[in-house]
DNA sequence: TAGCACAACTCCTCAGACAAGTAGAGAAGC
DNA sequence: GCTTCTCTACTTGTCTGAGGAGTTGTGCTA
């Protein structure tokens, strides 16, 4: 009858439990029977179905909580971003990017540990060593910018930063070339203002200043 | 070092593991080593290590196959930000909340037109009848706060404001339904301050009251 | 009534054993 | 020389039993 079953059992338990969550046996948000209860239920080992409910935590379906339960995330799939990001103004981008730094800069101001301080000054050193490469200089300063993101310790913050990089660094390298110039004395020193701010824990100033440099960008583009 | 470390140790593994692949010590299709080698090279034991595997095989990373070995099918997963969000520390969330919004508000204030204005005030009005039913209450407010967010006339913001909704939403469910009490007038009147803001180009009260309501709202999550 | 200790329940990790599948080396046959 | 078969070492798959660790609700105490 059943000629081949090639796929493992803990495979099978998965597509069995995304089944029945697809079903509405389990809402969203709601707990899982315990593990001793799933796995006699589908007919497997305890590690078995702890395999399969890893599988679906891999794919974000459930989230495990250590003496909670097994919960349900999402019952699936989810959409496309890099096309939203290729069809946006430019502008758009660059205002959303000051969204996230301004306010990126102001929790860094409050959480940026010592080692956040010494990896942005680094990073400042390097952009300003990078100012005869265009591209160089322009990701020169991304990194710059980055590490004061990541000096916000907040990992959204963080990939929105990312997710944004690719697009607004092609823009950069475009104003960069028409305009002729680049890596000039004011920029640098805007930066070191920043970190100034930053470090002396002044979130009003980093934030104010990180938006005043932001606009000027933007008031620059095409 | 790392001084907390409330993740589990597969999901460590996993990570670890995912480091390795990126870094480029395996090729894409290469042949991983064994369980049973890569076990006591991460120093935790068969079955912890399988987990990590089954976890990043849901991601799509990985492939086992009984008998050959595991292969990595993939670098990296595609940008999923619905995975990043679920994953997130919801004070993350609200983080980012923040800055999107504070920022969307204060180019509401310059950019709204009357369209958007009555958007944004039936859309208060909605809420302020809103206020038995819990869930009904919340999809009323992000409602009044999306029509805000839609006032600034930037898809990336809005689009960014919607990727965000579904994981606050279930957060704000919860608190409320903690507090045991929702839709007070003061939480009405802050809506309706805003509003004012936006409808006198007040880009800077308008930032700055939703700032507080977020913050607020921060305050009294778990 | 408010605060706290505790017990029951949950997931987490390990170790050991055996089953099932794969791939390569080497023997056997043509 | 080439194909085919078999055997073997190695790999993942599965199960079980034992503790460890975190969470949650209950009931007792003050």
């Amino acid at each position: 009858m059943t000629q081949l079953r090639r796929e493992p059992l803990a495979e099978q338990a998965a597509e069995a439990l995304l089944e029945r969550i697809r079903g509405g046996e389990w809402a969203l948000g709601q707990k899982l029977p315990g593990e001793t209860t799933l796995a006699p239920q589908l007919g497997v080992g305890r590690s078995t179905i702890r395999e399969a409910i890893r599988h679906l935590a891999g794919r974000g379906v459930l989230v495990t909580r250590q003496g909670a339960g097994v919960f349900v995330t999402a019952l699936d799939e989810p959409e496309d971003w890099d096309q939203v990001l290729r069809r946006a103004d430019i502008a758009a981008v660059i205002e959303a990017r000051i969204a996230i730094e301004v306010e990126a800069s102001a929790l860094a101001a409050e959480r940026r540990t010592p080692a956040d301080l010494r990896a942005m000054r680094r990073a400042a050193q390097e952009r300003e060593l990078k100012r005869s490469g265009l591209e160089e200089h322009v990701d020169a300063d991304t990194a710059l910018h980055r590490s004061i993101v990541l000096a916000a310790h907040n990992p959204i913050l963080t990939e929105l930063f990312d997710t944004f990089t690719p697009r607004s660094r092609q823009a950069m390298i475009e104003m960069l070339r028409r305009r002729g110039e680049h890596g000039s004395d004011a920029d640098q020193l805007t930066h070191v203002g920043i970190l100034e701010a930053i470090a002396s824990r002044d979130a009003v100033l980093a934030a104010a200043l990180t938006r005043e440099h932001l606009l000027a960008l933007k008031a620059e583009l095409p």
